[in-house]
DNA sequence: ACACAAAACCGACTGCCTGTCGGTATTTGT
DNA sequence: ACAAATACCGACAGGCAGTCGGTTTTGTGT
């Protein structure tokens, strides 16, 4: 998946604002790069028609939603670049993490070393409420 | 950066084989896919120019090798999409984490502390290497 | 029901990137 | 110097994002 800098800066607001039509993202956005309205229009149904947001109407326009959230696209979109260079099961993914890893400061290390107990916990968790 | 598919494959190859001149990797790809050498040659100079691969002359060829390793780069295009999303100092980059670790088994969430824990240990041996 | 305004929709065009490769210029070993 | 191998140049196709004009559809208020 491939996203455009408009895309993700149209994106951006969405997860910000979590509703809104057309205009209000092109107002939202033009205030830094103008542009048409059709623009954001023609990007929203892109990003429609990529599965990345919902849309409802009310009244004369659709409300756009972004359908996932920021950190979940995120971790998608690890996970393709990974994917493309990583063999299923290899373990590189791991080293992969590894090397990025090396960009972080202690403060994130025990961040993440956190983040993976509570990934345990929310597991342990999910095992006993299928109980 | 954006790497296509072939691209891709190239580099996989010259991850395997440390170097190879544009026949090499034109007969090891060849044989899954066809296309003329010229194309191999093409892929390689675009790689080069986007600073991937290294090459020397020898002979009549250069041979090509790869400036970075796998996983460096798989961390770097890990950083590429995250930073589109996440402004700098944001936790956003810790939470991404979280929700690629879902992805996760419990092995390879072992494997990560374990690779968290070996950064730190570089990171006391590097400070004392500078003292 | 109708007319009007607002928005959707369609289609076109541009620019960029990768894959593809033919043809030509260079280089190298003999 | 010559022939072969290779690099280099330039072109074209296909795909995707950004851009937007023009037309059609759709709500809404009267």
């Amino acid at each position: 998946m491939i996203l455009g800098d408009l895309e993700k800066r149209v994106l951006q607001f969405l997860w910000e604002t979590s509703e809104a039509d057309a205009k209000q993202v092109h107002v939202a956005l033009t205030k830094r790069r103008g542009g048409a309205l059709n623009t954001i229009q023609s990007t929203l149904d892109r990003l429609f028609k990529k599965d990345l947001l919902t849309r409802q109407k009310q009244g004369h326009a659709y409300y756009y939603r972004a359908r996932v959230g920021k950190e979940e696209l995120v971790a998608q979109l690890i996970q393709n670049v990974t994917c493309d260079f990583i063999s299923e099961g290899e373990d590189s993914l791991i080293a992969a993490f590894s090397s990025f890893s090396a960009g972080l400061d202690d403060d994130k290390l025990s961040q993440l070393e956190k983040l993976i107990q509570q990934q345990r916990q929310l597991r342990s968790q999910e095992v006993s409420d299928a109980d």
